[in-house]
DNA sequence: TTTACATTTGACCGTTTGGTTAAACTATAT
DNA sequence: ATATAGTTTAACCAAACGGTCAAATGTAAA
């Protein structure tokens, strides 16, 4: 009952995350996310009543994921140089557990950039910029950060954070002929992405 | 004819190129390059025998492109920073012209790694660095760049380049209601980019 | 004009796809 | 035990899909 009911819709949730997030949208199969929670194809519209419902379910979920791992950035008690370190590590950690998510929001925000925006429209960007202010005062003479150049700065942090994972299939295969694993890569990333902005935004 | 035989097929070639750039290889129909291309369906099949084929053909053209885009660094007699300045400003130029390119590439590679890892195999990654090094020998000693920290310096360039072209839908969702245009942003990259990478290695 | 060959088309085919339905199964409360 | 309501299934459906084919059209040489 109740508790087997939790269990089947979030076993087709599961199924349904890794099968969207590996073929996207149009090339999951509902035959394939039926296998893989092993159930009938029609138990997945008892549960999600179409294919778009259940890719929303998804989508919605990993989209939140993602942009809560920038929010605690601005909670933690830490200088701004402390709080570049924090971030990097975080995020980067976070994307070393679920590598295929860059790849599946990029794709599926390009194809139906509207919904995204909804999600977006929620976050105040402004009041985000003031309580940075507020907290780094003195701090932020030492850097070149203005609330104009914020947006560059915070995309190429996102940047470099995020693309390594996007374009992984590419970077493994220049780095098979170097001897470099991607996941060494990615831990040592951790810090140079860190020593690298901060040395980018000094004064 | 040869010369209206060349006519279809650059103007089939065209249209695959719209559809699947935008659409990506599971969300593209053929009917509808057939209608892009102002043709019969059955017409695609007599000069591309089927929806891989086209596929393939365009995918290939496209990678091409954009690595190519990487090349003339190492051809130009400049410095390392005017180098740096020369890329970000020739490769933004390009993809501002070819906006789509960066999510389909960086989606068809995750579809498929294996399919470019044959283009990249042909680089020479080796050689590259022994050029760099050769170039610019009494110049490096200026900067924190080792052979050891090429991977990671070249994708982070690479990302800050690239990344806001794939997180398009993410970013003008966010400029939005900040009242930030999408291209001047992109415009102002060019020298930010620069100026930000050039930074970061200075030691 | 006829011949030979390449190009283009509309009609068609088999398969795959997301989705439906009626029946079977399960569990709980009476 | 039996009625009730929620859960799961096998079988099925219409539409969309990539691909085929024979016929029609265009073209240039003999």
């Amino acid at each position: 009952m109740t508790e087997n009911d939790k269990q089947t819709e979030e076993k087709i949730f599961e199924a349904a995350t890794e099968v969207f997030t590996e073929r996207g949208m149009d090339g999951a199969r509902m035959q394939d996310i039926a296998d893989h929670a092993g159930i009938n194809k029609a138990l997945l519209h008892y549960y999600y009543r179409t294919k778009d419902h259940l890719f929303n379910a998804v989508f919605e979920k990993i989209a939140g994921q993602m942009f809560k791992k920038f929010a605690p950035v601005f909670d933690e008690k830490l200088s701004l140089e402390e709080k570049i370190r924090f971030f990097f590590k975080e995020h980067i950690t976070f994307l070393q557990k679920n590598p295929r998510l860059p790849g599946f929001l990029l794709n599926e925000i390009n194809r139906n950039p509207g919904r995204i925006k909804k999600l977006i429209q929620q976050i105040d960007v402004n009041k985000l910029w003031l309580i940075l202010e507020a907290q780094h005062k003195d701090e932020l003479k030492k850097y070149n950060i203005t609330k104009e150049t914020m947006p560059q700065l915070m995309s190429s942090i996102a940047a470099i954070s995020v693309f390594p994972f996007a374009a992984r299939g590419i970077l493994e295969g220049i780095f098979e002929k170097m001897n470099i694993n991607f996941n060494d890569y990615m831990e040592e990333r951790k810090g140079y992405a860190a020593d690298f902005v901060i040395k980018a935004i000094k004064k």
